[in-house]
DNA sequence: GAAATAATTCGTCATATGGCCAAATATGGA
DNA sequence: TCCATATTTGGCCATATGACGAATTATTTC
């Protein structure tokens, strides 16, 4: 029950539930996310961590970058369930059917000026 | 999306879950829920209007009490599917059996006796 | 090793949530 | 009408949550 619980927690608001849908597509980095979501890095790491633990997304580090993936279907958890739950209901909103449209947008930017332009002078001077 | 959200929120509750699932069984007033859960009936009529608004529950009154029940598949709605879903999925766990056996209890009192012994002296001299 | 930088963690804030009690609102019965 | 009483609503409190910026960490590149 408890991870149940933590699982549909995870998926109960909507920049989570919208970063899952984005993810649909395959991994994407943090500062694709906080691009798409228009939140601070930090926000979305955090709003990340939480799906992680969950058990509904999975990282893999790539250099500076981090990558997120939702997890399969082959894993048998109540996180899985929920996942593919959540992704085969919400499918299409309004709020997704634009995101899809922003994230091409988004995988077309080289992720490196991508990342610059959102923390454009980290140290000053 | 705002309505997946809120049926999502509205069952991301271990009180909440557990009182939807008691509710498989049939219609039940607030005082029994009440006896189940073992919080305020305040709290408990809370939580079944938060079920109530997102739309997955429903209320009937009867003279005093008001029984609430699950919504049926026949509502063809996000709220509905929501419902479904968490029944389906959550089914056997430990808490939930053993709310089942309680109940069973519960539903022998008489509900004019079980509320009474709720609010034992509602107005006191 | 030092600088740059993607991501995370920490500190803080405002708001939301879940709990209770007390008061208000129905409703049935005397 | 008045009383009893099942439920709801309002007030309050403690804690959780989501947001940000600043500081920290990890990693590449010079």
């Amino acid at each position: 029950m408890k991870v149940f619980v933590e699982a549909v927690k995870a998926v109960a608001e909507e920049n989570r539930l919208r970063a899952l849908m984005a993810l649909r597509g395959g991994e994407l980095c943090v500062c694709q996310i906080t691009e798409l979501l228009g939140l601070a890095p930090s926000t979305v790491s955090r709003h990340m961590s939480i799906l992680s633990r969950a058990g509904l997304v999975q990282s893999r580090k790539d250099g500076r970058w981090v990558n997120y993936s939702l997890v399969g279907p082959e894993i048998e958890s109540e996180a899985a369930e929920t996942l593919s739950w959540v992704i085969g209901t919400l499918s299409e909103t309004e709020q997704i059917g634009a995101d899809e449209i922003r994230l091409k947008e988004i995988l077309k930017i080289d992720r490196e000026v991508l990342c610059k332009k959102q923390s454009p002078c980290q140290a000053k001077g």
